[in-house]
DNA sequence: AATCTCTATATTGTATACAAACTGCCTAGG
DNA sequence: CCTAGGCAGTTTGTATACAATATAGAGATT
């Protein structure tokens, strides 16, 4: 996309995960041109593509706001990327190659960098482990299953409590990938689909966790 | 959405569907515009929209195309409704109460009405057909999945050729959705997993039979 | 003859002006 | 005091003009 369209895109997206726009709040479309610098046309094309994300919801007579997340909302997603990415890590394992197997491990390798003790660096450890997963989605080989992901990947509250996450949970997801990487070295499918399917369940639980203690602390902060 | 968009919505989409604008056709805004009787605005808004829907690919200079849906495509997408349409039905049949049920036996009567030899009655095989799945979807109360599974399901190719499908595949399609009843009376979600996937999976097979009879067909009027 | 470049043309991206629709308030009537 | 109606302000939808970019074709050069 040109450049206007896409500054709109993601300054508004930046401001929702931030939470500078909390859940709830009106998206006028004159004022998010105003504040991206840009015009109302490419802003309005930015809003189109995060409804599709669902990170903005628009009512009845079509204004704009932010879509508020709830618990269940996000378990319904995860439930779903479960399923789908269960589905292509069976796909990736049944077409796995060398090449492939050997991109899996230097990531892996990179998210264990990232989450030793002495410098837990958390943007590496996100950065890493988006890098895994796309590389199973591409090696699934269904365009579509890709595409569908894409929405439910995109989860809106997660980047802000990923902070919130334990060591101990960001160290079994590096061991869950490891697990994975065996199921693919021996290309057996079933295997990694109940992989992949307890490794993301595991993950929501892990949100489920920081989240909760995330909104008692807020709660605290307010009162 | 508003008057215009939805014209232009409607319109290049009959034009696709109905095969006016065959597979690969350009798009340019300015043409539909004119063809359309609106201004460049609403069709670009409409072309998003079916960019979402995978009606239409764009290449990496933003210029639109009519995506073309090879039988690998299809099957994919088919593989995807029957993992993601056969959980809608065990979550419905969890869910299950007795209006709904009452509405899905309305709903398949309704279908066997239609394809009563006297008179098969595509269009509204294929009305009743879409309502019964989409209460189905309604009754499994995840409004991701059904957000997710509108892409799936409105499959370009398949309407033109539904009208060549056979009277026997009519029938067994309204004979799967009785065994779907029962399991959905006995709220036995497992059962109504199987039979949904099983269901999807044989509509596919029966797509793929009617297009390849089609392909040869259209073969033999070009020659 | 092949290829490269430059220019003319076509197409998409952006901005802005105007039209239509909705919201909320304020007043008039019961 | 409460409700109905309409009016003013705000917000979104559409059209159009202009800018930026990509494509294709002609001409020149090797």
């Amino acid at each position: 996309m040109s450049r206007a369209s896409d500054r709109a895109y993601a300054g508004i997206r930046s401001m929702i995960l931030s939470g500078e726009l909390p859940a709830g709040a009106s998206l006028g479309e004159e004022a998010l041109a105003e504040r991206c610098g840009v015009s109302r046309t490419p802003v309005r094309d930015a809003l189109r593509r995060l409804e599709a994300e669902l990170l903005v919801k628009r009512n009845e007579s079509q204004r704009s706001f932010v879509a508020d997340w709830s618990l269940s909302d996000v378990a319904d997603a995860f439930e779903l990327r479960a399923i789908l990415e269960g589905h292509a890590a069976r796909r990736a394992a049944e077409r796995m190659d060398d090449t492939t197997l050997q991109r899996l491990r230097a990531c892996n390798n990179a998210i264990f960098e990232a989450i030793q003790p002495h410098q837990p660096n958390i943007a590496g450890f996100l950065e890493g482990n988006r890098g895994f997963h796309a590389i199973i989605l591409e090696a699934s080989g269904s365009r579509r299953l890709t595409s569908l992901l894409a929405t439910l990947i995109e989860q809106p509250v997660i980047w802000r409590t990923a902070n919130h996450y334990g060591r101990e949970a960001l160290r079994r997801s590096h061991g869950e990938h490891d697990e994975l990487l065996s199921a693919f070295a021996r290309r057996d499918g079933a295997w990694a689909e109940a992989l992949m399917a307890a490794h993301i369940r595991r993950a929501f639980h892990a949100y489920a966790d920081a989240h909760q203690g995330l909104a008692t602390f807020e709660l605290a902060r307010t009162a």
